[in-house]
DNA sequence: TAAAAATACTCCATAGGTATTTTAT
DNA sequence: ATAAAATACCTATGGAGTATTTTTA
């Protein structure tokens, strides 16, 4: 008998399946199943009555959730007492790229404000890539918001949302006007409009110069629309780049979340989807390979996971 | 927060020393060690005041302490609930040699009976040493009594009782009564006198046929004395070997539980401790490398031991 | 100075992951 | 047919061991 089968099988009650539970305690199926089966063993009797989905407790089941509650109880009770600076406990600390730290992460935020005050949160935005950090400067934060893939060997993570890399160009380009009236209706959102883009094989595209991994993206989508792009490596980041392309006359791939966001999206921009090209990030919330996550992180997951999905 | 580490401060509190507690717990010091720095260390806070030895609970160890009781007694509840045939959990194999299942299990069994009598036995004697065993014929039982040494890679063990190895001579043997007058005062033991084995190069040793180890032993003790043995080995256990020596005239080395306990002693038989020969056996239970031990495993381990020595 | 506790390492059992098969609706 | 659960196999963490150093009575 270990506290974690207590909480997995508070949980697996809860919400009334082995998947489903497994989603929200951030592991696998598999790993439940087992740890049920290992609990059934120790017990020598079924706690789940598996002839129907979904599952019913046996009686023995019952009496197990019954001490399980008591039991987590007690043991919470006596960590309300011993550590009443509950606050400190329940930081969780993000890291993030400020792009996402000014968009996702603060809509974030104010939602749990609201919802779960308990949560404090301790912010650092970043510049510097996941790849180039040792994993051990990962260690004071609790999860690091960014963009697959990541090196399998140091981080676990949870996945947020996905988004795609869309084009941004001024209205005032003078291409802007070829291109609109070039652009098709994109099957998979109708709010907005496809282009290929090779049709902008002449045109300067604009990268932030920290941004090491938008940089490459730019690059191959440009060279497997079979061209090599023209980059310029702004020195600042994508909150001042985007404004100043009107000026320039340049354009951009830029991750959809500026253009989700109220703070990010310029009306005198147009943006476009990228025709062929099924460049899809998925942005995650990255923690040091192997850590459990503690109910507080779990639940910081589940949520933003159904708030960004919403 | 584990169930282990509750239990393993609750018999820290009991013994009131870390060193006492391990050996209690059947484990080493180190261990205990870092279990209480992994809770002080979840904790925040020491639970344990060192200044002095020994050591006394901070109010937080105290607090600690009180929910860990409160926990433990909720799962055993619940485990008595659901498994009320304690009895068959509750039962320990034995697996031993016969002289040692007819002589020290049957005098510890007897105690346990009287004293811990919710402890079920199930013994079974083997004639196979453990070196021939593979492991996993082992893991039906419980603990082995058996001498050291074992194959480190297979077992575990815990010991039990040291013992020497002594030469029997019966009275009538032509060579008794001299040997007597030779024989010394043993240092270590007023009550048996040493002999020096090259006294007895041209006698013949008994073995047990199935005793590989013994067979060993003698044939080691006798070089290590100057010369080669010559060996019988009987085709019986200790048990009949002994009262044959008499019409036989010849020795054996035995093992000294065969002269400590009184179903096997034999008065017309003159035992000795061997000179220059620190042979003594470490007898041990082992079990299953890496095996954790059950609370009742261990306080059959702890009772066995004091029994053992008093 | 000798016993107790802490530290440094090494090893392995086990929880968890991925891939896959089986079951049930 | 499809979603849920079980099974097989692999990997990595953490708990325990041994050896050693540090502390304290």
């Amino acid at each position: 008998m270990t506290f974690r089968q207590l909480e997995y099988i508070c949980v697996l009650v809860e919400t009334g399946s082995v998947s489903r539970a497994a989603r929200r305690l951030c592991i696998s199926q598999p790993a439940l199943s087992r740890q049920i089966m290992l609990i059934e063993q120790e017990l020598g009797t079924q706690i789940l009555d598996r002839s129907k989905t979904p599952f019913k407790l046996t009686p023995t089941g019952q009496l197990y959730l019954d001490a399980a509650n008591s039991i987590l109880e007690t043991r919470d009770a006596l960590l309300r007492k011993i550590k009443p600076d509950t606050s400190m406990e329940d930081v969780l600390s993000l890291r993030a790229a400020p792009l996402y730290m000014s968009t996702v992460v603060s809509r974030l935020l104010a939602r749990f404000k609201t919802e779960y005050p308990q949560m404090a949160f301790r912010l650092q935005e970043t510049l510097l890539p996941v790849t180039d950090d040792a994993a051990d400067l990962e260690e004071d934060i609790t999860f690091r918001i960014c963009a697959l893939p990541l090196p399998a060997d140091k981080y676990d993570y949870q996945p947020l949302f996905k988004e795609r890399i869309l084009l941004a160009i001024p209205a005032s380009h003078p291409e802007a006007q070829a291109i609109r009236e070039k652009a098709g209706q994109n099957l998979s959102d109708p709010t907005l409009p496809g282009i290929d883009l090779a049709w902008l094989r002449d045109c300067e595209f604009v990268v932030p110069q920290t941004s090491v991994r938008l940089l490459n993206i730019t690059r191959e989508m440009c060279r497997s629309a079979g061209f090599e792009p023209r980059l310029f490596e702004a020195n600042s980041m994508l909150h001042s780049i985007l404004p100043l392309l009107t000026t320039t006359n340049q354009v951009s791939l830029v991750p959809e979340t500026s253009y989700n966001y109220p703070n990010y999206y310029l009306p005198h921009l147009h943006y476009y989807t990228v025709a062929n090209s099924s460049v899809e990030r998925t942005m995650v919330a990255a923690y040091k390979k192997g850590r459990r996550l503690s109910a507080l992180e779990r639940l910081f997951i589940i949520k933003s996971q159904e708030y960004l999905t919403e």
